[in-house]
DNA sequence: GTTGTTGCAAATTGTTTGCACTGGT
DNA sequence: ACCAGTGCAAACAATTTGCAACAAC
C-alpha cells in the first residue's frame, strides 16, 4: 500500500527519447527514495514511454502482459500508483476508461477533455483554466487542479450525431 | 434499461416549494410520456426534494430505504436514470461518491468543484466556464458541457493540510 | 540479509442486467 | 388488460488488500 504520508514528488524527470534511458533515470529516482526498480516497473514504464497517449489502467495491464507475461494486474495498479507518487506519471480521471495514465513530461502539464459519446480524450493547453482557477480561488478559497479531471462534452464528430441538451451520460 | 434512443428532456420542471406538488408535476410529465408515477419514484423524488445538496446514488439508496423499506437499490438507480432522462434530475460525476444527483432547478444549472481530500462538493456559478467552453469549441470543435463533471482540487480547509503539488488522488 | 515488491486470491465499491412478477393507468 | 416498472439475485468493471514468497539493494 502507498504510504499515508503525502510525499512531495521528486523533481520532474526529463523524459529521454530513449526508453532505456528514461527507465534508468527513473531507477535513480526510485533508489534515491529507498525504493526499487523491478521487472514490473520496467514493463510499465516501457509501455508508457512507448505510447504517448492516455492509457486506461486496464489498457496498461494488457500491454504489460504482452510484454512480460508474469506481471500481475494488481502490481500494475500499485506500480502506476508508485510512479505517480514519484511524479513520473500523471493520471486523469475520465469516465470511460476509469483513470488514464501518461508520463509526466516535465514542464507544465496539459489538460484534458473527454467525449462522453466516443470516449476520445483530447489534449488542451495547460493554461486554459488559469483564469477560472484564480476566479474560484478568490470566490471560495478553492484551489482548482485543472489537470486532475477531464472536462466533459462532445467531440466535433459526435456533436453532429447527438447534439447537446439531451440527458448527459 | 433506458432506451437507446436519445430523448429530448421535457420542459424543465419548475420545482415547487411543496414536495407533494413537485411530485405531482413530475407525475404529469411522466404520464405525458406514457411512463408512470410509482412508489419508488415518489420516494426518490421525496429524498431529492428534501435535500438540496448533491447526494451520491448510494446515499439516495439509503435515504429511500429509510423512507420506504421495500424499494430496491437497483430500482433507485433505474429511477435516477429515468428522472435524469426526463430532465428532472441532474447528475455530476464526482470521484468520491461516484455520481451525485440533485433536482434540476429549471434555469441554468450551476457547476461543481469537488475537494479531492474531503470530498466536499462546492457549487460554482453557471457561467464560470463560458469563456473556456467557447475557446475550446473554436480550437477543436469540442463542445464542453460544464455541468457534467466536477472540477477537482482542494477546498479552503484542506489546502492548508495538504498543499497542492503533491500527487493527486 | 533486509525490506521493498510481487503474485495470487479474495474482498470492495459502484452500478447494471435478465427475468418473472406486480401494479399503474 | 396491458405493459411500464419492480424486486431479486447474479453479473460486472475497476480497484484494493492481506499475506506469504521473492528479489533488489
Amino acid at each position: 500500500m502507498t504510504s499515508e504520508v503525502v510525499r512531495r514528488p521528486a523533481a520532474a524527470v526529463a523524459v529521454a527519447a530513449d526508453p532505456a534511458t528514461t527507465i534508468e533515470r527513473v531507477g535513480v529516482l526510485l533508489r534515491a527514495r529507498g525504493e526499487r526498480m523491478t521487472r514490473a516497473r520496467r514493463a510499465v514504464l516501457t509501455v508508457l514511454v512507448g505510447d504517448g497517449a492516455h492509457l486506461g489502467a486496464e489498457e496498461v495491464v494488457g500491454r504489460v502482459a504482452a510484454l512480460d507475461a508474469g506481471v500481475h494486474r494488481a502490481t500494475v495498479y500499485r506500480t502506476l500508483d508508485a510512479l505517480a507518487d514519484l511524479g513520473v506519471v500523471q493520471h486523469v480521471h475520465v469516465r470511460r476508461t476509469g483513470t488514464a495514465y501518461h508520463l509526466a513530461h516535465g514542464g507544465r502539464e496539459h489538460l484534458h477533455a473527454e467525449c462522453r459519446r466516443c470516449g476520445v480524450v483530447q489534449d488542451l493547453p495547460p493554461d486554459l483554466l488559469d483564469g477560472v482557477a484564480s476566479a474560484v480561488l478568490d470566490r471560495d478559497g478553492f484551489t482548482v487542479e485543472p489537470t486532475h479531471v477531464a472536462l466533459s462534452g462532445l467531440c466535433a464528430a459526435c456533436v453532429t450525431v447527438d447534439p447537446p441538451g439531451g440527458p448527459a451520460r
